[in-house]
DNA sequence: TGCTAGCAGTCTCGGCCAGAGAGTGCTAAC
DNA sequence: GTTAGCACTCTCTGGCCGAGACTGCTAGCA
């Protein structure tokens, strides 16, 4: 029984587990260093600080907690934080008028899927008062609902509608010889080959037309074909949207003027982002990076919560948040999953 | 001759006049505050430092200067920046590497107009170090090149296509009695209808067309008119891009922490930007705000450089940057100007 | 009259020191 | 295994001093 207890609290004691959490939670409230005199008062445990003493000393010999110097208190390291996070109970609880907030918004209907993004990042910060971030669905999973060419007096426009209302659109430099009829022809044909599938089928499918179809027109699809290839390629590359980045030069946030520059420098770097969250959406309901654990160098010093969302069980896309390592987790990882739930069902509703 | 000169300056001294410009300048350069012996080696004039001493004590009582603490040198006012910039020389000069830059970037052909100006938001900031803004074209002078209506399953899209490449979409909840062919037969009509209109004149279109055809589609078309005029309200109210914005927290610009999200948070309120670009669009080659110049409270610390930009003469747009009070006038000045002389060439390219 | 050299005065800044305070680790006793 | 007590270490604050940076003023000079 002891053995087991102490395995689910990942090796450490009772005792040690409640030191560490109640440490945890104290430094994220003020940010500075704690002692065992504080804790001793605020862990709810009855023994004295002379024992709680011992415990740091073991804690910070297992690398959970770091002394800046002999006579301050005990930090948390990174490790301290996963531990803090794994042990979190899931069920998210948020204050009656920010849950409020959050029904409220998804009340609204709004346009398309950007449009509520846009809305939700500014939700998610206002909420959490951290930056918050958006990685929209993926064109690679949408499906085609209208293509066509469109002349602009000296150049063409390749349009691409998506059922799920997003436009794409590139110019194509179609052949000098191409008449206005040809190009006609060609997007007609368009929209009734293209319905219903993906870029990235769509691509092919225009290919191969080309290869089966006569000059001129083969050539006009062929640039279509390459304006496919490149929306196909991009696809996933867009749509990084931010909210709420006032947050991070704020107060209650990051220490350093260093760090402050670094997470806007990360923030600007989409593909980073990206990369970032797309693994997040790999693993529901929420997912916590501290620190390292996330994949930007640069961002050493900031922690993420993310959680996908989409219709049907399928992950569309993932919002989260990015903050200090001494983020207040407990709200952000509540605020993110009851946004993530709530947007959901909007898209989901949106889509039937 | 002497009281002519005088007042070119402003009713300073030439000497004053010299002393304020090398202050200024080393200031802008080291961001500490300038003394007279500093002065009297760098200001080319060939005075003792206490002749300058006088001067400055003179400047001081002017306005234009203001000592921190009594034994430290001067530093400059807003009304100093304003002298100094005034009687800056106003031919542009920038060094050849970024010459070549600004002029190879404008050399690669990209799809429209937003493509354009967001690959300038990142070249501006690349070149001064500064933060850069863009507003984008105003819609209310573009026409309109295709508009149709696109039926996504359960709700149909209201799609625009302009003439400088922008697409714009609206959702339109179109009357439940009205079929699939109503919608095909309305949404035909209306390209060539509005073809070469702006949306304002569309929507008005729209409506008196609804009150002169027949239902269902009279009830179509008046939806058609009510999501144009939403285009219409919201074109210009969406587009200003930023670009670098990490630089705002770098070290060369603001000194305060509160300041840096000050302006964070003035970037985030786009109506403000909005405003602030507009007033900068009126005022070629180009203008400069410094400080309480600008119209956004709470950016007192900083200083905005902008300049319009357009396709034959008109104001199409405005460029910028933002960036502390003692901000490299002179380099950003050059940038913003050459780049928005390139960037008027490149949307005159597009437009033809 | 305007300029300048010299000088006294003022203020900041860095270093140093001492004392207070916070927190620890160790030891010895329970 | 726990705890009280204690010595120890280190930071932080405030006060103090001297160095350094500028200034403003005054008196003398062209």
């Amino acid at each position: 029984m002891a053995t087991t207890s102490a395995r689910a609290s990942g090796q450490l004691s009772e005792r040690k587990a409640a030191i560490l959490r109640a440490l945890v939670r104290q430094y994220i409230r003020t940010g500075e260093p704690v002692g065992s005199e504080m804790l001793a008062s605020t862990s709810g445990l009855r023994v004295s600080p002379a024992t709680i003493r011992n415990e740091l000393a073991a804690l910070e010999e297992l690398g959970y907690l770091t002394q800046p110097h002999t006579s301050a208190g005990r930090a948390p390291t990174h490790l301290a934080y996963r531990f803090f996070v794994d042990l979190l109970p899931s069920r998210p609880h948020l204050r009656g008028s920010e849950r409020l907030a959050v029904v409220q918004f998804f009340e609204e209907a709004l346009a398309d899927v950007d449009e509520i993004l846009r809305g939700t990042t500014l939700l998610l910060s206002r909420l959490t008062r951290y930056a918050s971030l958006a990685l929209a669905p993926s064109l690679k999973e949408s499906v085609i609902a209208r293509c066509e060419l469109i002349g602009l007096g000296s150049s063409t426009l390749l349009l691409v509608v998506f059922d799920n209302g997003r436009v794409e659109k590139r110019l194509v430099d179609v052949p000098e010889d191409a008449t206005e009829e040809d190009l006609e022809r060609v997007s007609r044909s368009l929209s009734s080959a293209f319905r219903g599938m993906t870029v990235g089928a769509a691509k092919q499918e225009a290919d191969r037309n080309a290869a089966a179809t006569r000059e001129p027109d083969a050539a006009v699809l062929r640039k279509v074909g390459g304006a496919l290839g490149s929306i196909d390629a991009a696809a996933e590359a867009e749509h990084v949207l931010l909210g709420g980045v006032a947050n991070i030069a704020g107060e209650g946030a990051f220490d350093r003027r260093e760090t402050v520059r670094e997470v806007y420098e990360a923030l600007e770097r989409e593909s980073a982002l990206l990369h970032l969250l797309r693994e997040a959406a790999s693993t529901p309901p929420v997912s916590v990076m501290i620190g390292a654990e996330n994949s930007i160098p640069g961002m050493l010093e900031a922690s993420v919560v993310a959680a996908p969302f989409g219709a049907g069980g399928g992950a569309m896309g993932t919002i989260g948040v990015i903050g200090p390592l001494r983020m207040d987790y407990e709200s952000a990882i509540s605020a993110v999953r009851i946004v993530a739930e709530r947007l959901s069902a909007a898209v989901e509703a949106l889509r039937s």
